[in-house]
DNA sequence: CATAGGATCGCCT
DNA sequence: GGCGATCCTATGT
């Protein structure tokens, strides 16, 4: 079942974040091979009180504008000037609430995502990292703003994984120390075992 | 216009 | 665990 707009309006963040562990991050670039994965890992991320987000204080610029707008879109920007970040846009228009997804289990189009460069090891067939998220799923600037309800390019699904509380593991969010006392939120969330899945 | 720094990654030691 | 790559973005003059 495809994710529908109102899924993404949902007022809690963390809670959305939580619940996005266990489905289908699906895309299918240009026409292409869908390539897809189980979303592993996740941050929440929600302006205006979050020191860590784009968005803090309601601040809006060129940039990070596509937050603001209603729940149920891509909100992807450059990160270091090299790796394409995605995230989806949470909660009603004007409230710029958003998810950034951290890691995948590779689970569609596994010959695609290695022609894009990405190496999946045996031991570990999580994609790690969400710079080699987009990267795997062919995610990129051009995708900012795209609605994600549509079933079209890039889209979500939920195909029955339940996750029991005990094997989510919430922890700090990575790479945001500027953010103050904030940097401590246990907002990333993140499955321990994949075995608890349905591929 | 100039500048500093970033929601990272992979390779090196 | 340290660091270089690489360039856009936000901000200040």
């Amino acid at each position: 079942m495809i994710l529908s707009e109102s899924y993404f309006k949902q007022p809690d963040v963390l809670y959305l974040s939580e619940n996005l562990l266990g489905k289908y991050l699906i895309s299918q670039i240009d026409g292409g091979e869908m390539t897809g994965g189980i979303i592993a890992e996740t941050e929440a991320y929600r302006a205006p009180e979050d020191r860590a987000s784009h968005a803090y204080g309601n601040k809006m610029t060129k940039r990070n504008s596509v937050m603001f707008a209603s729940g149920g879109v891509a909100y992807v920007y450059l990160c270091y000037g090299m790796h394409n970040l995605f995230n989806i846009v949470t909660n009603l228009e004007g409230i710029p609430h958003a998810i950034l997804i951290r890691a995948i289990i590779p689970v569609i189009g596994m010959e695609t995502i290695k022609k894009r460069g990405v190496i999946i090891s045996k031991e570990d067939s999580f994609i790690e990292g969400p710079g080699n998220v987009t990267k795997a799923l062919g995610i990129a600037r051009q995708h900012n703003a795209l609605p994600l309800y549509l079933g079209k390019t890039i889209w979500l699904e939920d195909c029955g994984n339940t996750i029991a509380t005990e094997n989510i593991i919430k922890a700090p969010r990575i790479g945001v120390a500027y953010a103050k006392e904030d940097a401590l939120l246990p907002w990333r969330f993140r499955l321990s075992f994949k075995r608890v899945l349905k591929m």
